[in-house]
DNA sequence: CTTATTGCAAACGTTTTGCACGTTT
DNA sequence: AAACGTGCAAAACGTTTGCAATAAG
C-alpha cells in the first residue's frame, strides 16, 4: 500500500490463462456441461479484456475477432449468466447502460466511476471492508456479497 | 448511536407532508413547472409508502388507491425522473428487478439486503463516509455521490 | 391564451425463451 | 446415442418518446 493511504488501487491477478481455463473446464464438469468453443472463446476475451464488458460489447468483439465461428448473442447472455452464478465473472451493474461484466480475477474490490466520460478506477481498503463485516453481522446478517461504487468526476473531466 | 456500535440504523425524518408538498411545489415553480393532480397523489403515496417502490409498483398503487383519477404509466416513470433529478428521490439499483426509488427525507444511508427474503434495512456508518471521501479525494475524484449495497441472508432466513 | 402535462400506443434497448438443428461427451 | 448447447427469431421486460388532447398558470 502506498505511503499515507488508507487504500490500494494496486491489485494482484492471481491466474494465468492456462490456470483460468482449467478452472473453468472444471466447474462445467461438475455441473455436467459441455465445454464448446463459444464458451472457450468468450472466457478467452473476458481475460484479454481490460476493462469491463457489456453483453452487447463483447459479441461484438468476439464477431469481429473470431469471424470463421457462429456465435449468436444468446449464448452470450447465456454464457455470461452461467459465470456469475458461478461467482466467475463480477457484475457491475449502471445506472443508464446495461450490466457491465469482468472475470473474478482480482481481489475483491470497489470502483469510482467517473460521470463525466465513465472511466472506473478500482480500490480496496480494507477498513472499509472490515467495518462492512462489523455492521453486517451486528444486524444479525450473514455476508454473501457487497458491492459498493462512489460516482464523482475524474480529474481529466473537472478540467473541461 | 447505540453503545458499542461504530453505525446507526436510528434516521430522523426531518420532513412533515405539508412542508414535502410545500418544497416540491417550489422546485417545480422554480423550473416553470406545474403541480398537477397526478404530481400530487406519486409525491403523497411515496410519503406513505414504508419501503422502495419501482415506478409498477407506484402506478399499481395508485391506480388502485385513486380510481377515480386518470394516471398512466408514462406519467409515473417522467415524474420519478424529474424527482430523481432533483434529488427529491433516491434510486435504488437492483440485479433482477427494476430501478426502486424513495423519498429523500432520510439522511443519508446504505442499505444491507437480504437475498432470501429481499428485506432491506438502512444503516450509516460515519467512519465508512468518511473512508469513501479520503479514497477519492486521494484518486482525483470530486464525489457525486455514492452507493453501497450488502448482500447476505437475515436472521430470519438464517433459520429457514 | 400560452405552455406544460397528460394518457395512449408505439418504439426502444436489454435480456430471455422456444425451437429445430448441431456438438460434445 | 443421449444430453446439452447453439443460432435464430420472437417475445418479454422495463423504460422512453411522439403525439393529439387536456389542464395549469
Amino acid at each position: 500500500m502506498e505511503k499515507g493511504r488508507n487504500f490500494t488501487t494496486d491489485f494482484h491477478c492471481h491466474t494465468d490463462y492456462k490456470t483460468l481455463l482449467h478452472k473453468f473446464k472444471l466447474i462445467l464438469k461438475q455441473s455436467g456441461l459441455k465445454f464448446t468453443k463459444q464458451r472457450e472463446l468468450i472466457v478467452a476475451e473476458l481475460f484479454d479484456a481490460d476493462k469491463h464488458l457489456t453483453s452487447e460489447e463483447l459479441y461484438q468483439i468476439l464477431k469481429s475477432n473470431y469471424p470463421e465461428i457462429k456465435i449468436g448473442i444468446a449464448t452470450v447472455y447465456r454464457t455470461l449468466s452461467l459465470l456469475e452464478s458461478e461467482s466467475f465473472v463480477t457484475t457491475l451493474l449502471s445506472e443508464k447502460d446495461a450490466k457491465k461484466y469482468e472475470l473474478s480475477l482480482k481481489e475483491h474490490h470497489d470502483h469510482i466511476i467517473c460521470q463525466g466520460c465513465g472511466k472506473i478506477v478500482e480500490f480496496v481498503s480494507q477498513e472499509i471492508e472490515e467495518l462492512q463485516n462489523s455492521i453486517a453481522n451486528s444486524l444479525g446478517f450473514k455476508v454473501q456479497n457487497h458491492s459498493m461504487q462512489i460516482f464523482g468526476i475524474c480529474e481529466d473531466c473537472q478540467k473541461i
